[in-house]
DNA sequence: CACTGCTCATGACAAACGTCATGGGGTGGC
DNA sequence: GCCACCCCATGACGTTTGTCATGAGCAGTG
């Protein structure tokens, strides 16, 4: 590990004071070199494209395009790079999309900077890393059971729209909006639509 | 600046790879040590009596207390620490709390190492320093027009809560909740509690 | 003391919502 | 081809909400 070939990491994260720390301590580490730093999603992609990283460390939630969005394009655009996702909220929900993203790495940010490094060579080896708890909670909190169009109305039905609205958005008529509110909150167990709304939030399911 | 007595920090952050990275760039300033770190609100309050610090950088997030609730109590135990708050979410709600609290910084995590160390200097000095956009979204935001009541009963329906259960746990009738949960969309200018809820959350006034 | 504003309540009405039964159209599996 | 499951809709029902008028008790202010 002394005269290979650095593995070179982008970095992605809209908060300046946690990105620059970031950087700093990866710096210390032999093997790795920082060679850009983005602040938003669709900067993340632009650095990518012009730096062609090995490893993208991408925070989940970003300006612009949020990490996992990120990951995606990146998997078509610059297909050798691994990209793996930092986040503060270790939601279950986010887990499953990032995976389907074809992300390999999803860590909490309650990891130290050394444990960091480690992860980002092995997902530059090829191998996959999930958090252990983060993995917990997501098989704990299971498959979603709600339809396509159950999770998308309960969507539009988030920041507490009337029904009518939601048809609207939805191009749907009032009733068949009103019948998959009932079924997703009922298969949710909860007791009217916006108690569902927060439980399949929390579980990750929208 | 070099003969002087370093200034004395404590950083509270749950987030350890944050804490751990903001701690190795503070220690680049030559004025300003890191004397302790902590991962929750109570273990901020424990090592904040057991080190005495100047300043307590403190999350706002943290599991057991939040840095409000910390930065009070901390005020009350420890007079002469100054306290401060570092947050990723800018809510103008959080601000005020902050500080009526007695916190005296208040910046998001989108600043510079750099930057911040400025900030620890200038709180220690006795100055205040508060992100100028945080500041003017708090303005912005204006004071709340709500009455005792309706913030309490809007609270209370936060989580979606059927009206006869708000009723029941504020032990008042159902139909004066749903007078004061009226009245208070109608201020916030909301067309239904839920939407009333979620505006008030925004704009710090509850 | 009169006035204003908050608190709490009741009754009544319209609108919105939750639930159920029912049915047609589509897709995929066995 | 049957069956299961999803998608979308309609109509009907009872319940929950939102809104309004009204009024009593109780501060604090000028």
């Amino acid at each position: 590990m002394t005269t290979e070939r650095p593995l070179r990491v982008l970095l992605a994260d809209d908060e300046h004071l946690i990105r620059g720390a970031l950087a700093a301590l990866l710096a210390l580490e032999e093997d790795l070199v920082v060679v850009a730093e983005a602040a938003s999603g669709p900067e993340a992609l632009a650095m990518a494209l012009a730096h062609r990283p090995d490893v993208a460390v991408l925070d989940l939630q970003m300006p612009g395009a949020d990490g996992v969005k990120v990951a995606t394009s990146l998997r078509a655009e610059l297909p050798h790079c691994r990209t793996m996702i930092v986040t503060s909220h270790g939601r279950p929900g986010h887990l499953k999309r990032a995976l389907a993203a074809g992300v390999r790495g999803f860590v909490p940010k309650t990891v130290s900077a050394r444990r960091l490094a480690e992860i980002i060579r092995t997902v530059h080896a090829g191998n996959r890393y999930v958090d252990p708890e983060l993995a917990a909670d997501a098989i704990s909190a299971g498959d979603s059971p709600l339809t396509a169009r159950e999770a998308e109305v309960l969507e539009l039905a988030a920041d507490g729209a009337p029904v009518a609205e939601i048809a609207e958005r939805a191009s749907l008529s009032q009733g068949t909006v009103r019948n998959y509110l009932s079924s997703a909150a009922s298969k949710i167990g909860a007791e009217n639509r916006h108690t569902a709304v927060r439980l399949a939030r929390e579980r990750g399911w929208v």
